[in-house]
Formats: C-alpha cells, structure tokens, sequence
DNA sequence: CGTCTTTGACCTGCGC
DNA sequence: GCGCAGGTCAAAGACG
C-alpha cells in the first residue's frame, strides 16, 4: 500500500494536520507511481489493520474511513469527462511520491505555487488541518497564493482547468493553534475537500450544491459569506444521534463549478447502513428525474431511495463503479499480481479498526454485529469485488446507476423549495 | 408522525 | 472593548 501513509500513521498519528488525502493534482502530467493511483481508492485502507493510527482521528475509529464523497466525486462529472477520468487516476500521486511521511512536506508539495499551475482534477484538494499545525504549515492561504489572482480557492489554469484551493474562508480556519485544551469553534481540525460542482441550475434555488455522500446529512443552517456570491450550507450527520460530524458546504467563490466541502470533526459511528440512511430520508426527489432516476431505477441501488436530500440520504452504496472500473483496468495495466495484493489488502483493511484507543471496543463490537460491514455493502457494488469483466458488463451499461451522487443528481433541483 | 429544509435570531471567535 | 462575520439554535412549515 502505501508506504507515505503507514509512516505518517506511525510518525504523526493523532495529528490530522499532517494529512493529506486524496492530494488530488493534475492529471497525466503527474509523476506519480502507478502505484500511487491504487492509493486513491485504497487509501482509507491504508492504515495497517492493527495500527493505532486511525483512533487518534477525534478518537473516531472510522475517521480513517475514506470519505465517500470521493466516490462520488469519482463517479459525478468525473466520469463524464474522460479527461476528467484520465487524471482521476492519478490524483493519488501525492501519496505515491511523498516518501517522506511527513506531512509538512507533503502539505507543501501539493500546495506550492508550482503545483498551483497544474491541472486540477476533481479532487482538486483534500485535506485535513488541525490547528496544531495550521500556523506553521504551509497551506496558509495567503501561502498558497501563487499570485494576486489567486485570493479564492480556486484558480482557473491556463489550460482551462481549474486548480483548486483551500479557500481561506471556507472553513479552513486557520488561527493561533490553541495547546490549552480550550476548545475552540475556529481551531477544529477540518478537512477541505474541493471538488467540482454540477451546475449550478440544477440544484437548490439559492444555487447551493451539495455533492451526496454515504452519510446521512441533515441541514441546520445557511449563511451569507462575506465576499461570496454564494451561500454556505452547514450540515451535521443525521446518521447517527450524537455524531458531532458536520460539514459546510459552498461554492467556490471564484469558481462556481467547484464546490468546497469542509468536514468537521468525524463521524463516531460506522457507516450508516441502508437502514440508517433511510431514515428521515423519506422525502421524494424533486420533480427533476436526472439524477435520482438513475439511483431509482438502477438494480444496484438497494435501498429505495426515496430521499430527495440532494446530498445524504443519498447513502446508497457508492464505491463508484465507475472508479472501479477505471482501477480495475489501471490495475491491471500496471500489475497484475498487484492487483491481487490490492484487493487483499482492501478486503482485510476496513473493518473499522479499534485500536487501543478511548473507544468502547464493546461498543463498536456491538455495532458490527448489528450491522453489515457498510464498507462491504459499499465496496460490494464497487470495486472491492474482483470481477472486474461481470461488472463491467452490468456497469457498462449503467455505471451511474448505484449512484445518486450529484453526478447522476447534482444540479438536480431537488424539488421546488 | 418523524424528519427534513428554511430562516431569523442569537452566540462566539477574532481582528482592530 | 467593540464590531464584524461566521457558526449554531430553534421555530415554522413541508413532505411522505
């Protein structure tokens, strides 16, 4: 797997600061190991499975999960641009090249104004800051700017493409790193997630688009910001009571076809299950067919998707297929024998690992037996299964359909509000 | 009935 | 200390 993680895991456990996920950059231009494409569907999975890593994550033993959201971006417009798709592919390279296992370089390495100009995929940015590191990383968003054009987290590219940066009020608040144990609302440990929106018309009225994940979100608020044409949505799991994970979501202001996603805190339960998905998910799609009619009427999708939630109830299993499919192939052209490896190393990675951590094992035990792997069911329509020519003949013909992801929904307006 | 979104008011952090 | 802006709360209404 990959080796930058495992040491980072090792050497700044507990600090999420110094992850980097998903560094996303541009495509083929990159000059990441083959390996390191692996690490983009893997990645999550990266953590050995009897490390201790992962509890440092807010003490969430699922913080290492991979955010679904990847999935679907995977699956959203990415898939619908070849390019898009071509340098999906290599969005993990920052894993593959950061040997270092420090974060600070890593952080560096994806931030620097020389990767500013290279095209951004999809998953332009991921990242996770801490206030522990915030004043002395390198992300600083006044850092980041390569030049006066770039003030927002987005930077059109010469080539058209769209680099995408952490957006200095996008949640990723980066103030006097607080050691005294107050807590403060602004120092929280965030991951910036940037990723490019549908359009804009098809979603909500106020032109909010909130890409869907495996979790079930539940809106609580919408504000104004301050130099932004564009609202922020702020979100907290519906998954599961007493989960303190939120997100904010928002448009780029400088570029509305992204959209930056910023986590909060992590979710301290396993995925949610169809069963949690659904609830409170009852509402019916807007009158718009688009998106939800592929996630409706797809045979991949289990549960009955009857949510409208642009974005949560949406928790049908999204390992995107399509991403799936371009691994599998990508696998395969690289190494065979590799992909074996791979797909072991999927398999007996999740499993929400419980290290020796403040965690009631007893509790999450609890939860296992309860529910399936959500990890399974989700991997289980995607690439985790290992026939790669049966899925792709059923996803040939709709690899959107197990999505509800805003590819297939985005922009779609959810109902007339 | 339960959960959702919406939205105005209130609270809090942070810069000056 | 003050004011601004971001973040959260909670009531009201909508939906299935």
């Amino acid at each position: 797997m990959c080796d930058f993680f495992w040491q980072r895991m090792e050497n700044d456990q507990g600090d999420l600061a110094d992850i980097v996920r998903a560094g996303g950059r541009g495509g083929p231009s990159s000059t990441e190991l083959p390996i390191a494409d692996r690490q983009l569907l893997s990645e999550p999975m990266t953590f050995p499975p009897s490390t201790q890593g992962p509890a440092s994550y807010f003490g969430d033993p699922f913080a290492n999960l991979r955010d679904p959201l990847l999935d679907q971006l995977v699956g959203s417009e990415a898939f619908d641009d070849p390019s898009t798709t071509s340098a999906l592919v290599n969005m993990s390279s920052e894993c593959g090249d950061a040997g270092g296992g420090n974060g600070l370089v890593e952080q560096k390495k994806m931030l620097t104004a020389e990767e500013m100009t290279r095209p951004c995929n999809i998953f332009s940015r991921v990242l996770q800051i801490s206030p522990g590191t915030s004043t002395t990383s390198p992300i600083s968003p006044r850092a980041i700017r390569p030049s006066p054009i770039v003030t927002g987290e987005m930077v059109k590219m010469a080539g058209g493409s769209v680099g995408c940066q952490v957006d200095p009020t996008a949640g990723v608040q980066i103030s006097s790193p607080r050691t005294t144990g107050i807590k403060r609302r602004k120092s929280q440990a965030k991951k910036v997630v940037c990723i490019p929106a549908p359009a804009a018309a098809s979603s909500r009225p106020s032109g909010e688009v909130v890409p869907s994940d495996l979790w079930a979100w539940r809106k609580y608020g919408q504000k104004p910001i301050k130099g932004s044409p564009y609202p922020r949505g702020y979100y907290r799991c519906s998954s599961s009571k007493g989960c303190s994970a939120r997100k904010q979501v928002e448009r780029s202001r400088t570029d509305p076809n992204m959209l930056v996603i910023t986590y909060t805190s992590e979710h301290n339960h396993p995925w949610p299950t169809q069963r949690n998905a659904l609830a409170g998910s009852t509402r019916s799609q807007p009158s718009k067919s688009s998106s939800s009619s592929a996630s409706k009427n797809s045979p991949h999708n289990q549960k009955t998707h009857t949510g409208p939630k642009e974005e949560s109830k949406e928790t049908t299993s999204s390992s995107a297929p399509g991403i799936k499919e371009e691994m599998s192939e990508m696998e395969k052209a690289m190494d065979p024998v590799e992909d074996n490896e791979f797909d072991q190393v999927f398999h007996q990675s999740y499993n929400p690992i419980i290290p020796d951590s403040d965690q009631p094992d007893d509790f999450f035990a609890d939860l296992a037996e309860l529910e399936p792997d959500p990890m399974s069911l989700i991997f289980s329509k995607g690439f985790m299964e290992t026939k790669p020519d049966e899925e792709r003949g059923e996803r040939a013909s709709d690899p959107f359909s197990m999505f509800d992801w805003p590819g297939n929904s985005f922009g779609e307006p959810r109902k007339g509000l």
